[in-house]
DNA sequence: AAGTTCCCCTGTTAGC
DNA sequence: TGCTAACAGGGGAACT
């Protein structure tokens, strides 16, 4: 389940192979992926162009095109970019991009879950509305207790549903949300505006340590099945708190419970609730 | 208005 | 062993 840093993987791994490569065609297999354009109509406005970069925002990735049109990509759980040599079709690949040098890039999304959006240039797809909600990125220099405070302050949210929500801060999923709780001994339980501010610089601090950390390593891989390249991180190794029994501190059982649909892992002894 | 729940989907695992 | 149900989860829609 990709979250910022195994996307900013993706897209280092993506601009080191694909960029400036003419697409001479593009076989989509899943019509339902693109979410305003139709099918046949991407095909016929990206064929002939080439990638000039792909840049990040929150966990959605932009291919910029030579034209400055823009593909805005995301991967929901499962979504993979493949790039290869060989044009072996695989189950759930989706979207076949085969550029002139006899390369492909293959997106594969076996849940089916991630989305394609189309837009003319990149202001387009800045004010589009899946962008435009994306709060600010935790390494965005202003980044800060002092932007983020209010929020927080003003927020009946619980901890956890607060570090997921997009709008909020850009790029935390479930994994990292479990562990940036972890390392300020805050339960996820607590409520947003019962934080002291200090509580508030911790976060802040924890969360740009932990996805800086995990970007080191490549990401974390916790799927049943890997097959695309870049799709090998080691930063699951370094988790304390997300799929523990134990606690890494205190030894004590971790506790399981759902918020909000999303599994939660924390410990009670480690983790303050702050009601 | 803000917060919560359901749903999309398929592969894996737990339970009988 | 083989089946079914539960689970995984990002984000949008529909709900309270």
């Amino acid at each position: 389940m990709p979250e910022l840093p195994e996307v900013q993987v993706v897209i280092n791994y993506l601009n080191s192979n694909i960029i400036n490569k003419k697409i001479i065609d593009i076989e989509i297999r899943l019509q339902k992926l693109f979410k305003n354009i139709r099918p046949i109509d991407f095909k016929k406005k990206v064929t002939n162009h080439s990638f000039k970069n792909i840049i990040r925002k929150g966990k959605y990735l932009i291919f910029i095109l030579d034209n400055g049109a823009i593909v805005l990509s995301h991967l929901r759980m499962e979504g993979k970019y493949n790039y290869d040599k060989n044009d072996k079709i695989e189950k759930h690949d989706h979207i076949i991009y085969k550029f002139a040098d006899n390369t492909t890039l293959k997106y594969n999304d076996s849940r089916q879950f991630g989305t394609i959006h189309y837009f003319n240039n990149i202001n387009d797809a800045l004010n589009s509305k899946e962008l435009k909600k994306i709060g600010i990125d935790p390494f965005d220099e202003n980044f800060n207790s002092k932007s983020l405070l209010s929020q927080f302050k003003k927020s009946n949210k619980k901890l956890k549903t607060f570090l997921l929500d997009q709008s909020h801060i850009a790029g935390i999923g479930n994994i990292y949300a479990n562990e940036i709780c972890f390392a300020t001994g805050l339960s996820p339980e607590s409520l947003c505006c019962n934080l002291s501010s200090k509580d508030i610089e911790n976060i802040i601090i924890e969360t740009k340590k932990i996805l800086k950390e995990s970007i080191k390593y490549n990401g974390t891989t916790i799927h049943s099945f890997t097959f695309s390249k870049w799709d090998i991180g080691n930063y699951q190794d370094k988790l304390l708190v997300h799929g523990r029994k134990k606690c890494p501190r205190c030894e004590n059982d971790i506790i399981k419970l759902k918020i909000n649909g999303r599994g939660t892992y924390f410990c009670k002894k480690c983790q303050k609730i702050k009601k």
